[in-house]
DNA sequence: TTCAAAAAGTGACCATGGTCAATTATAAAT
DNA sequence: ATTTATAATTGACCATGGTCACTTTTTGAA
């Protein structure tokens, strides 16, 4: 009936997580090995995936952490007041999700969570997001035409579809904010209003 | 210099192919193991690795090519005159999408594509369908005041958008259709026009 | 203090995608 | 027909994520 946690396992996971973030600065997300963090950290892999469902799990604690100091961040600083103060409050978020390709991988397939029952840290925090950018809307000289949560899930979109062309061949001929900067102009200032 | 392809590749090639669209068609995406299909296909497992880079490259010919076949069908069909027009129009791609969430993520991958060298089927039929929903709002009762390749990127970025949210916990609760349209018609019909 | 049940940890083992040196089939030149 | 360069194929082998029956540690009750 109960399931008390003990303090070791606590401790276990805090050491899988820290030395998992130390080799991720080091060598980057895409580098790491599962067998190298459990070496590392002093542990055998079993335990590893006895505190992790796999390793995209253990991946979505760390991005989804730091989503979140982005996120809080950006919470901080005055809701921006047009599109240009938009995209450069935005900066920060994409330079984490364009750091690379994996994690922009990662944060895709988190994003469209998991379980229903578990909603991970990465799925958390498009609803934060989402609630950010529906109070930049609210806020700003924006259209006030729709709810500001359906112009921050455009805004959420919008981001992801600029990143997407930023990976894809066809279109790295221009830059990423400037395309960013096209589309918010047009979701969120239409008929150059 | 000259490196003429043999007619045996060509075959062995098409083999592999069919015999991934037979058990595909049995098992799903999903479930396809390259060492089942080699062995189907009565080819040893170094010659598929010779045909393709690594399993996902002949899922994005596979994924590649249905997306051609459903964009061509919508390419028949006269540009929708409203937003439910163009989310009925836009069913079959949905029904595609959304039919495993493994197809959905090669999509997602595949679209912000490969090498810059060459673009696979996926990232093409990204520019194909760019060029269709740019046609869609330029012959239909849309805005205006943004170019029509511009609007039509909009719609391509609703319609991932939408199917994200499909595969995400949060937001099952309503179904992809109804969302899209708000989003569209948010996006296309600004201030109600 | 002792003991049983449950939690935590272990590492040999498996599943599967992917590699590569060696072998065989093909086609062009003689 | 023989030779030769190279395209095509092979399968043993590797890398890495993931499993599970078993052992060790912790905890709480008697």
């Amino acid at each position: 009936m109960n399931k008390p946690i003990q303090k070791r396992a606590i401790a276990t996971r805090e050491k899988l997580l820290s030395t998992a973030r130390a080799l991720i600065d080091q060598e980057g997300f895409e580098a790491l090995r599962v067998e190298d963090l459990v070496r590392t950290a002093g542990v055998a892999k079993g335990t590893f995936f006895a505190h992790f469902k796999d390793k995209d799990a253990l991946m979505e604690q760390i991005i989804g952490a730091r989503l979140a100091e982005i996120s809080a961040e950006a919470d901080q600083a005055p809701a921006p007041q047009n599109v240009a103060e938009m995209v450069a409050t935005l900066n920060p978020l994409i330079a984490f999700m364009t750091s690379e390709r994996y994690v922009f991988d990662v944060i895709l397939r988190y994003s469209g969570a998991a379980a229903i029952s578990e909603i991970g840290p990465i799925a958390e925090q498009f609803t934060v997001q989402g609630e950010l950018f529906a109070r930049w809307v609210a806020q700003g000289p924006f259209r006030k035409d729709i709810p500001a949560d359906l112009a921050g899930d455009g805004i959420g979109a919008f981001l992801i579809q600029s990143i997407a062309l930023t990976f894809c061949a066809l279109h790295c001929s221009s830059a990423i904010e400037p395309r960013l900067a096209t589309y918010l102009d047009a979701w969120l200032l239409p008929s150059g209003a």
